[in-house]
DNA sequence: TTAGTGATTTAGGTATATCTAAATAAATAT
DNA sequence: ATATTTATTTAGATATACCTAAATCACTAA
């Protein structure tokens, strides 16, 4: 049986991670990015991800993760996600306070924790920035979701998902009033530079940047 | 501000707790045993915690913890035990389960982290092993406990905590009906071999060897 | 189609945490 | 008081996970 180390178990779920955002290969150059660790680190780590074939990889031609990879990201994604769950749902974090957290929670080693875990919280679909929890053999049931700035004028949704997890954006949509759960209605949409006024919980508008609006996923 | 691993987190709970248990100097034999790693492996970690003052070290004469080494090894303390309260209370978690989950939960890096599982227990005082839990100030208020073989002839009290934790003896314990709040009473001691006969809550009565009495603490 | 640039890997180094085997210090027994 | 035994440390290795600097590969633009 494979074993991953915590490094390996952050390195493939980045891999993953970026592979399902981009489909194809993924670089060095973008691992090395996200985990915030330098290049040369990153090669180093590649051969021995391929060694245990949870990727494939070919020198200077990025890498692939395989079915045995996606098994273990999937299972390390279920985990970071239920602890965020358990910190917002039991412990009163903010959904900007977790990642860290949870970053360290997925690591623990217990099959029956998770269970428990999973049982406790009631089983929950998604995580508190709407993204959905694998089940135990890594089954992902996602939403059909598109970014605010995709919806036409007049069209409306139900905010599901957060595309940027940073705590730095999710500050600035708490400050302004979005949330997972909220109704909106786009109003306007600036034809200059993509901005965009929505109007939420037929209550209050929010202008926002069309970067923003990229970023924020919504359910029609 | 010093830094500690995870590993010399260990290190340092059991060095903590091997002081305690026989108050002089720690021996290297002694935590190589505790920590399951070879006395060469300890020498080494005996070296860096003295450089980080956390122990006082005086090579072949065994090992002191500092006022400061105490401070750190009494937060991994209260992580470990309040851990292992909630995977027992809202994990049903069973008591000689929590050990492993616990030995690695306890590492996790948060502050708000443990205060907010503290208050979310409800400010447990002691752990599914009657053990102590020390403060956010590493205070521990500790009850006078005797272990059952000193108890006298017809002497009363509760079962309060079990010296030690190992699965197998807790499970002996569940299986004899032994359990922590329990009212006991001691019928008899046996002369010979020193075994004892003891009364549980007025209902049941248990014959225990004096070794097995010797692991289980009662507060009179 | 080749020179140059940028991406990537390799080489060599540090730090942590373990090990086995050998050396040495301390404790014990004669 | 010395020899033997036991405890402990040191030396030298391995494995993980990083780093910087140098080398090398691949792609692109002239
Ligand atoms: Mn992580
Ligand atoms: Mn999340
Ligand atoms: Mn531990
Ligand atoms: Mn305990």
């Amino acid at each position: 049986m494979i074993k991953l180390t915590h490094a390996e178990e952050n390195y493939l779920k980045a891999i993953y991670q970026l592979s399902e955002a981009g489909k194809k290969g993924v670089s060095t150059n973008d691992i090395s990015a996200e985990m915030k660790t330098k290049p040369a680190s990153v090669s180093d780590m590649l051969r021995k991800l391929g060694e245990k074939e949870v990727i494939e990889y070919r020198k200077y031609y990025g890498v692939h993760i395989t079915e045995e990879g996606k098994k273990f990201a999937l299972r390390t994604i279920r985990k970071q996600r239920l602890w965020e769950v358990f910190l917002v749902e039991k412990l009163r974090f903010a959904w900007d306070e977790v990642a860290e957290v949870a970053d360290e929670l997925e690591h623990v080693q217990s099959t029956i924790l998770i269970q428990r875990l999973d049982e406790y919280l009631g089983f929950p679909k998604f995580d508190p920035h709407g993204d959905p929890i694998p089940d135990e053999y890594g089954d992902v049931r996602s939403r059909p979701r598109l970014p605010i700035n995709e919806i036409d004028i007049n069209g409306t949704g139900q905010i599901v998902a957060v595309k940027d997890s940073s705590a730095a954006f999710l500050r600035y949509l708490d400050k302004v009033g979005a949330y997972i759960g909220a109704r909106i209605k786009v109003l306007e949409k600036v034809e200059f530079d993509g901005s965009i006024e929505i109007l939420v919980d037929n209550k209050k508008t929010i202008f926002m940047s069309k970067d923003v609006a990229a970023n924020i996923l919504v359910m029609v």
